[in-house]
DNA sequence: CAGTGGTCTAGACCACTTC
DNA sequence: AAGTGGTCTAGACCACTGT
């Protein structure tokens, strides 16, 4: 049986984006939403929390929660997407050529970082993303094989994160991210459609397992007039 | 009396900062902090979910709570975070020279994005920020004057944030935030020592009070080579 | 198997907002 | 005073991990 608590919060991000409870407005408060989903107030709780932490109300005490939903301004809250999510949300025309499918060198840098045995080996992919026609974003990524046994080109064309969720059953736990902007390297030159630009937008990310091991670094390097990030924060206190 | 499950999260944390549990080995169990800590188990359980926020752990079914310490490696955790908690963190030499601080004309854009009644005025602050002696950042801040109703030419060089927070007593409540890199102004080619850059990173904000009350917007204007933006994020499921 | 974290309950008291 | 969300409890059962 599906979880009560997700169930209640699938249920109420349905009914606000239906406009059950208009922006501005307020919900049910918690005791009438426990009558109604015949629960304890406690699981109410848990997936109005949930709302909250995903953007789509705010809890005013003595008030009640009200509906905010973010999400009408900016498609992406942040946290971690796949490039191809994105495409698909952004309904884009997108094509990605693979550029290297192999392995790592061995005592390369992110080898060290990436391998928790003695000769594991690390994938190595590098991948240009065009958009309408234009090479825009350069992926570089890297797994271990431990938990990512076999890459084929068709994967990786395709989505590497739908392969490693849904066929090898590996769930994302957390990762860190880092943003800076730097001058473009010869391959950026060499792959991508840089137009006269002069930076480009580096994100850098290691990617951690539910059991809290590292299983991936990745280097996504975009032009700067095609990159845009958003981030929606709460102040967590609860 | 402090809320119990805070007092419990902050010493765990300091607890981890020192090394009580090295990285990557578990933390007690719930059960067994439970007793320790002498409170109930779902307490406990409300302290471990704030340090998995906050990446101090990471929680593994049947196992228990890893240590991860993210801050061990990159210092800001993402969020909302004003530039001085910022500057004093990296400890470095900076000072902040206020352009401009009067009200908005009355029909901006930006004006009736924030005001909430007609006649009601926006401060309009715009600041240079310099960090070991190069101009930098260029900050552009609108607030109510419904909510803060008095600006000095002080409290603008000192913390803005500091003012609204401690003086006033406003509660943030979360804000949404979006990266992107521009051409330079006019204004930025006046106003930072640009060094031949042809591009700006822009980070725009909104800021909602916790009663759910927009009540700033922020533009914070960042020479490339000194940007950069750290995010830690995790699966949110509970 | 025993031990772990994940879900859920029914109830209690508190702090806050609104009237 | 009545209603709201915030905290806390003591107990239950489940799914998963290790041995």
């Amino acid at each position: 049986m599906q979880k009560k608590y997700l169930a209640i919060y699938d249920d109420l991000v349905n009914k606000i984006q239906a406009n059950t409870w208009p922006v501005s407005t307020l919900l049910p408060s918690e005791n009438e939403l426990s009558i109604q989903y015949d629960t304890s107030r406690e699981t109410i709780r848990k997936a109005l929390n949930l709302l909250s932490h995903n953007g789509y109300i705010q809890k005013v005490r003595g008030k009640g929660s009200v509906v905010i939903d973010i999400h009408k301004f900016s498609f992406p809250v942040s946290g971690i997407e796949s490039y191809a999510e994105l495409a698909e949300k952004l309904q884009l025309e997108s094509s990605t050529a693979v550029h290297q499918l192999g392995y790592l060198d061995a005592n390369h840098e992110i080898t060290k970082m990436l391998a928790m045995t003695q000769g594991e080996r690390i994938w190595n992919v590098v991948r240009v993303r065009e958009i309408s026609g234009e090479k825009i974003i350069l992926d570089k990524d890297y797994f271990t094989e431990r938990y990512v046994p076999l890459l084929s080109l068709d994967i990786c064309e395709k989505s590497i994160y739908h392969h490693i969720e849904n066929n090898l059953g590996l769930e994302i736990g957390f990762a860190q991210k880092e943003i800076v902007v730097e001058d473009p390297t010869e391959e950026d030159r060499k792959l991508l459609d840089l137009e006269g630009f002069s930076n480009i937008v580096v994100i850098r990310s290691q990617v951690y397992l539910q059991d809290a091991n590292l299983f991936q670094c990745t280097e996504s390097r975009h032009r700067p007039d095609k990159f845009r990030f958003v981030d929606f924060a709460r102040r967590v206190k609860n």
